[in-house]
DNA sequence: GCCGTTTTCGGCCCGACTGTTTTCAGTCG
């Protein structure tokens, strides 16, 4: 406490994600710079390091802890230190001068990498997106040494989906920064109470903006501390009780200042949507009320709600969670009292989806183990990658024997904790699997994924598939399109046959939690849970950090109105190995 | 850049596909 830098210094530390992205942009600069690759790993080690770090990179600088971390050394303790204590850092500096910044979104562009990047620039000038689409509607691409018509358009048509999806902002940035913007305005005096609201409390995938609630004495007073937050690039626009900015990167984000007694209603028409709000409208005007963004008024009079379970207690309504807030139809449902019961966080009693440094994790088997435990578990899943995937240091026979002695031993030392010795077994482009059926008889919980090959056609992968789902062995198809949001798009599939396949042979398909994927996505296993298939959590965590993310898939599944009763984690360890196939 | 029952240098990250070529560099998972 006191010890953070004030804003008398006018710097607020760096959290450990916005290190992290330093670390990356120095790795992106210089993989743009031609550098040799190991450099350019070191530097991404270590941001994926301290991104995935249990505790604030700050305290471990401040106890001298940085070289203990892996993959830090002293060169990079070194410029961690500096960008904690300055912000930035001299070599990230000078490489910025160097290499326009704009280059590093060029390779976000499919098909175009560090050196095609770097080449563009060289030849035609290109710094950024902009110029890269000039360069490329004027077809000066195709004379570039390399490249020809069909990279040419392949790279237009490339530009045009990072425009597409550059308005949004994906859940995994959002959410994090509005638990910080929150916490943050949770500790000014002027502010009695804050919320995040908006489509990251509906736990949408993609978000337009940021949005906080908060309340206090005098609106006015929290509007003015909010737009003096150092983070916004410029200042807020601000009016009466509102405020609306870019933070960071340019993350839009937008706060309303309430009175205390109008904090309820507030609060449930930022969160929206709007459809829900409208409805809700509607059944106060029908109750001969009317409900606006000044509040709730009952025979002229405007009636205090402090929370939103007591504007929906008004309406003649239960609370209404947000997640199922969307197209005013749940609006009936409640009024009905039929609002099913939806999967809660304590619901979940395991991680059936987690990697170790046995493949690409950063953690150990047991540091893994020990983070679920203390996360209230009772059993974690085991799954690393299977042999093929060599870039991840997959697991073949004879060490995923290895592996799971070293299961065995942690489960005599962790008891009652269950450790499940699992795998991610790589479903290969024919629809094998990449491990010997007998590997995989042997152990207690299978994930089968496709990781290669993402482009085949529909036809082809969906039967690719239905092979994966009629092995007697696999328990789980992992993140079924392999969709990554924001950047990749969902395989061809055909989602019927593959649901029908699951039903019929007792295989569950993941929500992967990372917010990443968010894969099967909520209407996906909506379908899933009608048809009959079950459903099962899994993090695919990389390191301990990751494990939280079961948040954002259980906010999938609550979108997708699931229960607990159809989602495999909610069992026990006993019973989830008593219901596996065969 | 880091790291060391290969310990202060020499490894570390592999294989398939694609569009461009006429033998392969670059991208991706």
């Amino acid at each position: 406490m006191g010890q953070a830098a004030g804003p008398e210094q006018g710097l607020t530390p760096l959290t450990n994600l916005e290190l992290a992205d330093l670390l990356e942009e120095i790795g992106d600069l210089l993989e743009l710079k031609g550098d040799e690759g190991f450099r350019v790993r070191a530097y991404r080690r270590a941001a994926r390091v301290v991104r995935g770090l249990g505790e604030p990179v700050q305290r471990v600088a401040e106890e001298g802890r940085l070289r203990s971390l892996p993959g830090v050394g002293p060169a990079l303790a070194a410029k961690i230190q500096e960008m904690l204590t300055t912000g930035t850092s001299q070599y990230l500096e000078k490489l910025r001068e160097e290499i326009p910044p704009g280059l590093r979104e060029v390779m976000l562009v499919p098909g175009v990498g560090p050196r095609t990047a770097a080449l563009l620039h060289s030849e035609l000038g290109v710094a950024d997106l902009e110029s890269l689409e000039a360069a490329a509607r004027a077809g000066r691409l195709r004379s570039v040494p390399r490249l020809g018509l069909r990279r040419e358009e392949a790279i237009l048509e490339g530009v045009a989906r990072v425009r597409a999806r550059g308005g949004l902002v994906p859940l995994a940035v959002a959410r994090p920064l509005a638990l910080e913007l929150a916490a943050m305005l949770a500790r000014r005096s002027e502010v009695v109470r804050v919320e995040v609201a908006g489509s990251v409390r509906r736990w949408c995938e993609t978000v337009e903006a940021v949005v906080l609630v908060a309340a206090g004495p005098d609106p006015a007073r929290i509007v003015e501390a909010f737009g003096a937050l150092p983070g916004f690039r410029e200042p807020p626009e601000r009016s009466a009780g509102r405020a609306r900015g870019r933070w960071g990167a340019g993350v839009p984000v937008e706060l309303e200042a309430t009175l205390p007694e109008a904090f309820g209603v507030a609060l449930v028409r930022l969160t929206g949507s709007e459809a829900h709000w409208r409805r809700l409208e509607e059944r106060a005007q029908g109750r001969g009320m009317r409900l606006g963004p000044a509040g709730l008024c009952v025979d002229g009079r405007q009636v205090p709600c402090d929370g939103e379970d007591e504007l929906y207690r008004l309406l003649g309504l239960p609370p209404i969670p947000p997640e199922l807030r969307e197209n005013g139809h749940e609006v009936e449902e409640a009024a009905a009292g039929r609002l099913p019961r939806l999967l809660e966080p304590s619901d979940i009693r395991g991680d059936l989806h987690v990697h170790t440094d046995w493949s690409d994790g950063t953690a150990s088997l047991e540091e893994m183990a020990i983070a679920a435990r203390s996360r209230g578990y009772e059993y974690l899943a085991i799954t690393d990658h299977s042999r093929s995937l060599a870039f991840a240091r997959g697991l073949d026979v004879a060490r995923l024997r290895g592996q799971a002695e070293a299961v065995a031993a942690l489960n005599h030392k962790l008891a009652p904790f269950r450790v499940l010795a699992g795998i991610e077994v790589d479903i290969l482009a024919d629809g094998s699997l990449d491990l010997p059926d007998a590997a995989l008889a042997e152990l207690d919980f299978v994930i089968a994924s496709v990781h290669s090959r993402m482009r085949q056609d529909r036809v082809t992968m969906t039967a690719r598939l239905l092979r994966a789902i009629a092995s007697p062995h696999v328990d789980v198809i992992g993140h079924l399109t392999g969709r990554l949001i924001g950047e990749r798009e969902p395989c061809e599939l055909d989602h019927e046959a593959v649901l029908e396949a699951c039903a019929a042979s007792g295989t569950a398909l993941e929500i992967n939690a990372s917010p990443h994927r968010l894969d099967v996505d909520r209407c996906l296993a909506r379908q899933a849970r009608d048809r009959g298939v079950t459903l099962t959590l899994g993090t695919d965590a990389h390191d301990r950090v990751s494990l939280e993310d079961m948040a954002f898939g259980v906010g999938t599944a609550r979108r997708a109105r699931l229960g607990p009763g159809e989602v495999l984690n909610t069992l026990s360890a006993d019973e989830l190995l008593a219901c596996r196939k065969g």
